[in-house]
This record gives C-alpha cells, structure tokens and sequence, in this order.
RNA sequence: GCGGGUAUGGCGGAAUUGGCAGACGCGCCAGACUUAGGAUCUGGUGGAGAGAUCCGUGCAGGUUCAACUCCUGUUACCCGCACCA
C-alpha cells in the first residue's frame, strides 16, 4: 500500500472521471437532490482556499446525501460577464473574451482537483452565445409584460467603474466593487420592475428554510411600510400634494409640507419671488454627491417655496418648503411635517422657525416637553379627535380623510426598481432595437442572441463601448424594416445570475432556454449554499426572476431557493479578508501537493466551524502555522497503519462478544448516530472528531491479547471508512480498495446505526449534593426510580456534605444524575 | 440611530438544547524508542493550592434542586441598513 497524497488524488480521480461514477441519471429524478453552490467567477488567479471551504466541504454534504441514496444534481459553472475580466483587458491589452476562456480552462482543471461529484455535462458558462441567448430572452419576457422599462430618473454613477449602479450595489454610498463614491446623474436606463413583487417577496420569506438573519435583511431592504396617503390641496392652484406618512394619528400637528427638491410640483408652487433661491438649492442638491447626502450629522437645510398647501382637516394654510432631507425616491417624495412628534422635522423647525405644536401626549406624562415626542400616546390639541390612542387615531383620522377623497390608507416599500442597464463591454447585450418610426422594439426571438461583438474598443470614458461600434449599432426595425440603432448597453451580470440554476438541468436545449416540464421536476434548488453578501442583491433578484417566470406560466414554483446555508470566511492568518493586496492569501495548491486533497478537505472540516469561519492559524510569531494540517496528516496515517493491520489480519469468524468488544462497538455506533446527525448540518468538525475517537478506540483494542476479534475490527474498520468517505473521498476509496474490495466505497450505503448496540448494562449516575457532584455511582441501566433513589441515599450518607443535615428533595435524571439537596 | 449576531482553556473549537463545562485536535509538559528528532509511541494538561478543597463560559443581577444554555441590565467586537416620513 503506498502512501496517501497527492498522487493517489490523481488516481482516483481519473478512474472516477473514466467510469462516469458520480454522472447524474435523469431516470432517478425523483430521488433527487439539487444542490447548489453559488458560482464563481473565472479568475485569473488560482483557486483560493475560499473555493476548497466553499466548494469542497458542500462536496462532503452531497457525497454523504449520495451515499443515503439521493440522486445528486450538483453541476457546476462560471459567472463569467462582468467587470474585472474589462478592467484586466483594459490594463494588459488582453482582450476580456480570452482572459476569461483561459480563466475558466484552468478553474475547470482545479475545481477536478477538488475530486468533487460534480458533473461536468451540466456545465454553464454566462458568457456563452448559448447562455446569454436565454437571458436576453428573459429580458424580452419581461419587456413584453411591462416588467422591463426604460426612464430618466436619477441614478447611481460610478465615476471609477464609468457606469451606473443598482441601488443596492452601492454600499456607504460606494460603489460595491471598486469603493469609489458614486455620485448621482440623470440618466434614462433599463430598470426591472422588482417592486411589482415587493409584496409577494416580502411575504413568502416565511415560507423558506433560510437563516433568519439573511430573511430580515431581505425584509429590511424591502422595507414594507404601512400607513396613509394624506392630500394636502395646492392653495392657489388645481390638485394636491399627496404625502405618505405611518403617524396619521399626528396630522393635527402639521404645520407645514416638505418636497423632495427634485419633486416634479415644486416647480408649480414656486413663486416668483423665491424662485431664484429655490433654483439655487436644487442646483445645490444636485451636484451633492451621495456621501454627502448620507452625512446626516451635518443641519437640516431646506428653503420656502413660496407656495402653501390647505391642512386636510383645519384647513389652515401649510407653507410648502423643500428640503433634501426629504428623499424623491420613497413614499410620495413628500412628507407632512410634525417638527413636534418627529425628530427630523422638529429640527428643521427649529432651525427655520416653525411652529411645534404639541397634539400626541404620553400616556405616562413625564417626558421633557422640550423634545419631540416621538412614541404612541394619547391625541390632544386635535379637536373631535382629542383622546384617541395613536392606534385607534391612526385609523380613524384615515377613515375620516377617506370619506373626504383626501387620503386612504396603503403600503409603502423601501425597495426600488433594479437598475439593470451598464455602460460596460462585457455583459450581454439589451436585445432591443430603438426605431426613430416605432420606438423601442424588442428584437425578434428568432434573431437572439444579439451577439456581443468582439473586436470593441471598450476603454471607459462615460458612454457605453458599444455605440462605438458602428457594425453592431447598425441594424434595421424589425417591424418597420428601416434604419435603427441596436441599444448599446449591456445587462448588469446580476441578470445573469438570476436565473442561472433554471439552466443547468437542462443546459444543452437550444430551442428553449429550458423544458417547463423538466424544469418542474428538477426545482426548486433543495440546498443552495453561499455567502451572507448576496442576501439582497442575487438572492433578491432570482427570486424575483422566479417569481416573474412563473407567472408567466414558465415555472410552476415560487420560490427558487427553499433551503438556504451561509458558509463562513476563512481569514488571513491576520484575521482580516485575504487578498492579493494585503498579501495574507492562503494559496491551497502547495498543501495539496504536499498532503494530499482529502487532509485539506478534513483540516478545513476539523479546524473551522463552518458556518463562523475564521482566522488562518497562526504560530507565536504571526505566521501562518501548518500545526494543524500536520494533525490531520498524522491521524491519516494512523489510519493507513491500522488499515494495513486489518488487512493483514487472519479472516477467522469470531463468535465471542467479550465486554471488550462489547464497548468497541458502542464507540461505533455512537459514532454513527452522531455523524449521521452532524454531517448534514455542516458540522464537520464533530463528524470529524467522531472518526478520530473511532479510531483511538480501535487502536487501543488490545492485539496481543488471546483471540482478537478480527472479523468485528474488520467490520468497525469498514463502517469507519465509509463514515469517513464523504470527507476524504480518495484516501477513502484507497484504503477500501486495500481491504480487497472491488466496487467503488462511494457506491456503498450510509451505515445505520444500532441502538441496540447503544444499550449499556450499567450507567455510572453522578451524584450531586446542592447541585454539585460528590460521588458517582454505577447503577444498572433499567434500573427504576425507586432503586436510584436507594443507592444514590446510600451513597450519599458516607459523604461529609450530608452530615447531620436534614434531605429536602431529591431529584433524578434517568441515566444522568441525582441530586440531593440537603439543609 | 435602527436591525441581527458573537463572546467558553495558551489556540481552533465541543457540550445530546436546563442536567457531570472544556469532546476532538493543536500547542505545551513528562517519559519510551533513538547517534539524533521538527519522526513515532505512552501518559499528563482550565486556573489557584502541598492538600482536602475553592474558583471558573465577557461583566452585574435574577429565576431554578440545577444555568455556557432561560430572564433583566451592561460592555466589547463583527455584519447589514442608515434623514425611509
């Protein structure tokens, strides 16, 4: 038998790859099991140790889900549009198209090295004719059903990256990739109408096996509000100004109205006279970029318009003033303001002298009347409705506006649409045509893809590559068959990646981005495992991509994604994120050639939690310390010596069950209950440590003495080697094939523990006097309450803390402990 | 400011969900075999104490026969959102 490394990963993997072991069989699909890991992007670099913690542990999942007799769909494919495969062209002239085929060659290769039951003929690459094809065809379903539109609205904009962003690709008010502040212009871009599915996206989080973190954060950012439109009528002029407020119950104590600047009324209600300085704030407004904007410690500024607004119930007349506290983009972009139960406008009036009028008072009244009072109370100073709670006024002020027509009550969402269009190369084109004759025509079906076209001069200077290209601008109407121009941006690749997992299983149909009735047996995802950062970008969008499809009728689940499992990150040995630049990376190619795979695979397992990650380990001086891998090398080759004396071993059966046996094989199928349970949790570290303790137990098992019980070591031997064959998939079917067998470990059943085997004849009781333990007492194992009770006395009675005091209670704990309180 | 999370030996991390804290491993100490050991094997290892014992799960309280686990308050760090009306 030679010794496990990296040769024998080799090994393995080809004779896998030859006998097409781990292929996936359409004709179990009803067994089967989609699981899924977010996937990545073709970088240039090497596979990091983020691959191996992401791809290899999920890989020990589904291998111990296989071994239980799932048919396992695990494909596996590259998110390969985007901008770093630009800006690396930009800056070494390689073209993005070539850097990224490489890329995906040399991942492909590693991702083998990995020995993962990936399979391969599922395999997708986003860049693909054949991929981006469908994802332009989504987009036309969604342009069809309104679900895609083009306007102006003011965006995000990269000034670095020299094109805009969605809204929730700008974190801190930077953009999310290269950390420049955006700053914010006027554009017309394509946006997917998301919030057509707020309310649903909102609601059937409940319904998914997430962790609750990531639904909240979801939850938060789509932001359902519930409260009341409130019109306020223009005096002066036709209409009104509707405002969207949650606190209805404080409208007695609006004294005035804010606008948004960019609010499409202020320039009706402007009078002449404060018209200059009304220009000069919006101008203001405008230039700000978002930092400053997010800056709110800085005062609340704002300016009269001159214009004035009717109070819906007193009908006393509002100034109307615009402020940039007051943001366009959510509720009506105008807000009734009560400086004396809310804290932004109680400044704003403070600074620009309004009235504070007081109309909520606490239920408890002692609170400092010089503040805004910002909680639920009781009205005052609100004529018929003096002495409502803030609950039951909420509902009653809104009903009175209603039968006014002067407010009604709705919802409100956080969530704005998603900006899907970037003036970049490297995405998949918008396949839509815009006529001078007919407007915006979607290119017919039968045309897709619109390809990208490769020889671009794609340097960034604001304007999207692309409309430098005339051959690919060029084009004529579809419908009208005269000259048009082709839309020269291209999708954001969170379009891409938002509907990825609904190609796999069926990633060669060239007539359908997918077969519906395929599709509907192969979905939803069962397992998706990735980071926490997507939980409102891709994990947002593909459900709303979902959801979009199937009431198209193309999908016939909800949801993509039912359960969900965030893996940690494992930190440089200074416990900060690896990265080039820090130069803390942990490259794993040299461990695996000095170790082998399967003892990275089982050092990660053992070393981290996985759903915490964590810092590399670190030797006294700092430094990244192989201690622990050298651990796991060294349980491996306990494990190769006690596999060479089992295989060595006369093959005799053994009838007798001597205690000692007896207690080997408890420690076996301990080991099995407790692996079977923490594997599929990801608990690898415990599942890991039950093989460990299996094999000391093993170990310890006396040779020398008369009679060794070989056939029962030699059956504990092979539980222990399949329990172990998730994990270490080469080292494990190595040493199987050294205990003579033939077929593949991997196709072996997962062990079934025996409880039987688990019964002890006597279990030692701890007995504790006032809850802590003073004596242990060895009691049969069915022995009743009575008896415990008689022999935990007395033992108790020899014991100094009992003396002279009197017994109070006595508790038991079947097969646990008994505690005497005494006094 | 709002929301969520974490805190356990020298280190990574366990603890059947209220029942003997520290599984397993690293490191460290001692011993064995060795010319040698950064190899291997054996034993020990939360802290204090010679000892019986006492103290120990960020901190302060509480509930309970019993608390890492539940409750109240508090501190530190991490993540997300941030003038959302």
């Amino acid at each position: 038998m030679s010794r496990y490394g990296v040769a024998i990963d080799r090994k393995w993997q080809k004779r896998w790859e030859e006998s097409g072991i781990y292929r996936f069989n359409p004709e179990n699909a009803d067994k089967k099991l989609y699981c899924l890991e977010m996937f990545s992007y073709p970088s240039a670099a090497n596979l990091h140790i983020g691959h191996w913690w992401n791809f290899g542990m999920t890989d020990c999942w589904a291998r111990m889900h296989r071994m239980l007799g799932y048919e396992i769909f695990r494909p596996m494919g590259f998110d390969s549009f985007g901008l770093p495969a630009e800006n690396y062209a930009i800056k070494t002239g390689v073209h993005p198209r070539d850097s990224t085929l490489a890329s995906i060659a040399t991942m492909q290769r590693q991702l083998r090295e990995i020995g993962a039951i990936y399979d391969w003929d599922y395999e997708l690459s986003t860049c693909d004719e054949e991929y981006y094809r469908w994802t332009q065809w989504i987009f036309l379903q969604l342009f069809q059903r309104d679900l895609a539109y083009r306007k102006e609205a003011p965006v995000n904009w990269c000034p670095s990256c020299q094109t805009v962003l969605a809204n929730e690709q700008v974190h801190d008010g930077a953009c999310e990739r290269c950390h420049t502040l955006v700053v914010r212009r006027d554009l017309t871009q394509w946006f997917f109408k998301t919030t057509a599915y707020a309310e649903e996206l909102t609601k059937t989080l409940d319904t998914l096996d997430w962790p609750e973190k990531t639904k909240i954060m979801q939850k938060n950012w789509i932001g359902r509000s519930e409260g009341s439109f409130i019109d306020f009528p223009l005096i002066g002029h036709q209409g009104v100004i509707r405002n969207f407020t949650t606190r209805a119950d404080t409208l007695l104590g609006a004294t005035y109205i804010v606008l948004a600047p960019e609010h499409p009324l202020v320039e009706i209600i402007t009078s002449a006279e404060y018209l200059p300085a009304v220009k000069a704030y919006q101008e203001t407004t405008a230039a700000q970029s978002e930092l400053d904007r997010l800056t709110n410690t800085k005062e609340k500024t704002g300016v009269f318009t001159g214009g004035y607004a009717s109070h819906p119930v007193t009908h006393q007349k509002l100034p109307v003033w615009i402020a940039d506290y007051v943001l366009a983009s959510y509720g009506t972009g105008s807000v009734m303001a009560v400086p004396g139960h809310d804290t932004r406008d109680y400044e704003f009036a403070q600074i620009h002298n309004l009235p504070i009028p007081r109309v909520i008072t606490p239920v408890s009244p002692d609170i400092d009347g010089s503040l805004p009072f910002v909680e639920d109370g009781l009205l005052v100073n609100s004529g018929q409705f003096d002495g409502l709670s803030s609950l039951e006024a909420r509902t009653k002020i809104t009903a009175f506006l209603r039968a006014e027509e002067k407010g009604e009550e709705t919802v409100t969402y956080r969530l704005r649409d998603w900006l899907v269009s970037r003036q970049r190369y490297w995405g998949a084109p918008v396949p839509i045509i815009h006529c001078p004759q007919c407007g915006l025509v979607p290119v017919p079906e039968d045309q897709l893809p619109v390809k990208l076209p490769y020889d671009v001069q794609f340097t960034p200077d604001g304007k999207s590559p692309l409309a430098k290209s005339d051959s690919f601008m060029h084009t004529t109407c579809p419908i009208c068959g005269q000259a048009a121009q082709r839309d020269p941006d291209t999708l954001d690749t969170f379009v891409d990646s938002s509907w990825y997992f609904l190609r796999y299983p069926d990633n060669h149909n060239t007539l359908q981005a997918w077969d519906p009735a395929w599709i509907n047996r192969m979905l939803p995802v069962d397992r998706y495992v990735g980071g926490p950062e997507h939980a409102c970008m891709h994990l947002l969008y593909a459900r709303f991509i979902t959801k979009a499809l199937r009431d198209m009728g193309y999908l016939q689940f909800d949801e993509p994604f039912t359960s969900l499992f965030h893996q940690g990150i494992i930190l440089g040995a200074d416990g900060a994120r690896m990265s080039k630049s820090r130069g803390n990376t942990i490259a794993p190619d040299g461990y695996v050639e000095t170790y082998g795979s399967d003892v990275l695979r089982l050092f990660l397992g053992f070393g981290f939690s996985y759903s915490d990650g964590g810092p590399w380990p670190v030797d006294e001086k700092g430094n990244p310390s192989d201690d622990g891998i050298r651990g796991i090398a060294r349980f491996v080759d306990r494990l190769e010596r006690w596999i060479e004396i089992i295989s060595a071993a006369p093959g005799q059966e053994q009838q007798s069950a001597s205690p000692l046996d007896k207690e080997l094989n408890f420690v076996r199928h301990q080991a099995i209950k407790a692996i079977t349970r923490d594997l599929p949790l990801y608990q690898f570290n415990t599942s890991i440590a039950q093989l460990m303790i299996l094999l000391n137990a093993l170990q310890k098992y006396d040779l020398e003495a008369t009679d060794p019980n070989w056939s029962l070591l030699l059956s504990i031997s092979e539980d222990l080697l399949r329990l172990l064959a998730p994990l270490a998939p080469h080292l494990s079917e190595e040493l199987w094939a050294s205990l003579g067998h033939n077929s593949s470990i991997h196709n072996e059943k997962w062990p079934v523990h025996d409880e039987q085997a688990l019964v002890r004849d006597e279990i030692e009781y701890a007995v504790q006097i006032n809850g802590k333990v003073r004596s242990r007492v060895l009691l049969p194992s069915d022995a009743n309450e009575e008896v415990i009770r008689q022999e935990a006395l007395a033992m108790a009675e020899s014991l100094p803390e009992t003396k002279g005091k009197t017994i109070l209670k006595i508790i038991i704990v079947p097969k646990r402990l008994v505690n005497i309180v005494v006094a």
